[in-house]
DNA sequence: TAACTATAGCACTTTTAGGTAAGTTATTGT
DNA sequence: ACAATAACTTACCTAAAAGTGCTATAGTTA
């Protein structure tokens, strides 16, 4: 028996609620990427948190990430299916940004 | 001309990317709530962190106060049409984390 | 043999988020 | 007179997030 109630967004905002995760899942959509491609493709983030993010990403079964091991070292990140099944909101998230009022008229 | 970039999810990180948002918008998705009402249906907020957010909401023009002159003082928070703009996502993101796998079986 | 490479970890500091408790307001009910 | 009320506001403090700079790795190339 659970005696927690239901509380709406709570799984969600646990999962990609700050202020990286998004960007950083958005950019995988078109597919796997190697770490520092993906990590200059996200504008301000610092290699700590980019690090510290996708590695969260990863423990929650998000992302994937793949090791060549080679010299100097190769990962590549790419989405799990659970990961993929983001893809609709992220897409959303985006298309509101770009085409919100505000952000053409300030 | 403008020299910045586009930078996929932004903007709209800026305005809503935030632990506190997304569930404050998602309870005025029904109508607009009185401020104790609306503040006890977002279980943990501290009484600091509500006032802030939903004032933050508002200089972004998401939410609309509504302030009656009444003692003791009553203030309603509903969306703006920007606001409700967002209940696709909303709506989105919440049943996205209702039916993910890992809220059930763990 | 020394520099370069891509990735990430670590220690340390700064910045921001957030919590707690108190005070403010003006009217109504006791 | 005074307590109760709803919605803040402020001051003070702690905890968490994030930035900076340094280190390690090991094979390839100059």
């Amino acid at each position: 028996m659970n005696t927690k109630k239901y509380c709406p967004l709570d799984h969600t905002m646990n999962l990609i609620g700050t202020k990286w995760k998004p960007i950083v899942l958005f950019h995988l959509l078109d597919g796997a990427l190697r770490s520092g491609v993906l990590q200059k493709k996200v504008p301000g983030i610092s290699n700590k948190m980019f690090t510290q993010t996708v590695r969260e990403l990863e423990k929650d079964g998000l992302v994937e990430r793949i090791v060549y091991p080679v010299v100097p070292p190769k990962v590549e990140y790419g989405l799990t299916e659970r990961g993929k099944s983001l893809k609709t909101i992220l897409l959303s998230l985006d298309s509101w940004g770009a085409n919100d009022t505000s952000n053409k008229l300030v």
